[in-house]
DNA sequence: CGTTGAACCTGTTTGC
DNA sequence: TGCAAACAGGTTCAAC
């Protein structure tokens, strides 16, 4: 469900409330999403919550060491280990909200942060696809650096970069968070139909006016989208609960069948990337000849064959 | 490198 | 009506 707009509506209603306040408590239901659920127990109380900002789909809430600590009690070693930071990501059906502890616990909620000012943090997640996990500030770098750059911030000369010399479908591409973090299905198809781009294209074979559009397109999308507060499909609620409105504006995603908006030609549905994608196949036509992998030899090929010299390969 | 399918989990919609 | 299959905003991993 969530996306970067769906996040970053997320993100925004959280930080109206979260800033400044301190951790109580916490309590957990099931806990098979959490990354160390005991972690979140012992580190938790006592800290302070500082910025709330988005990483792609993920939300960073800072938590800042104990400050006023008039007895250090029993600290341990690691003099105040600094600031550490919780990440959240949605899922598919994870939710956020900052609720009051009186009112009534929607089912599938599976986490509960109290916090100084009598509310609570609540995290509720049907699937379960959602995941929570704690990094320390030493460790964010290298968290963040396993993804592309923002797609709502990425430059033309970037994107342009990431996708030069590609060969996977550019469906593929837009949804891979190590190309690009923040796009999900629905605002990859939404982008493709208005750069008119079809989702099977390969990225290598795009020209420069394509990818010009398609930078411009997800832009305009992700932009509008956050505006609306996103996209509700059938549960995203922000922080306060309340549906996002993008989905008013989808030209493709969920509408197979229809008419294209811009010529009247009847949307459809394949599959690309293991996922839904929707497209006009008047606006987005399919790319010409050279897709499929040419049908040979069917044999045991003699698999050992090894390749030349392999570079040094620099990961990370 | 890239692709496909399965898996993770629960709920809702669709089809016969 | 009833039950099974298909499908859902995401990510990851094995196998090819």
């Amino acid at each position: 469900m969530p996306e970067l707009p769906e996040v970053e509506t997320v993100v925004r209603g959280l930080r109206a409330t979260l800033p400044g306040r301190r951790i109580l408590a916490v309590r957990l239901g099931k806990t098979d999403f959490i990354d160390d659920p005991a972690a979140l127990g012992e580190r938790l109380p006592g800290r302070r919550i500082g910025a709330v900002e988005r990483i792609g789909k993920f939300i960073r809430v800072e938590l800042a060491p104990e400050t006023g600590a008039a007895h250090p009690t029993q600290s341990h070693a690691h003099e105040a280990d600094g600031r550490l930071h919780l990440l959240v990501h949605l899922g598919m059906t994870g939710r956020l909200a900052v609720r009051s502890p009186d009112e009534p616990v929607v089912p599938h909620t599976h986490g509960f942060f109290e916090l100084d000012d009598g509310q609570e943090l609540r995290y509720t997640d049907i699937r379960r696809f959602g995941r929570i996990l704690l990094v320390s500030a030493s460790a964010l770098p290298e968290f963040e650096s396993r993804l592309g750059e923002d797609a709502l911030f990425v430059s033309a000369r970037e994107f342009r970069q990431q996708l030069s010399g590609r060969r996977a479908r550019i469906k593929a591409l837009l949804l891979d968070q190590k190309s690009l973090r923040g796009m999900g299905n629905i605002y990859s198809d939404e982008s493709l139909w208005r750069a008119r781009i079809h989702p099977v294209r390969l990225a290598s074979r795009l020209t420069a006016e394509e990818i010009a559009r398609l930078h411009q397109a997800i832009r305009q999308v992700l932009r509008a989208a956050i505006k609306l507060g996103g996209s509700s499909i059938s549960d995203f609620l922000d922080a306060e609960g309340k549906p996002g409105s993008y989905q008013m504006r989808h030209r493709v995603y969920g509408r197979e069948g229809q008419k294209c908006f811009r010529c009247g030609a009847l949307i459809r549905r394949i599959i690309v990337a293991g996922r839904s994608s929707h497209f006009c196949p008047h606006c987005q036509p399919r790319p010409r000849r050279g897709q499929r992998a040419p049908r040979s030899g069917r044999s045991r090929a003699k698999s050992t064959k090894t390749r030349g010299a392999k570079p040094p390969s620099a990961r990370k």
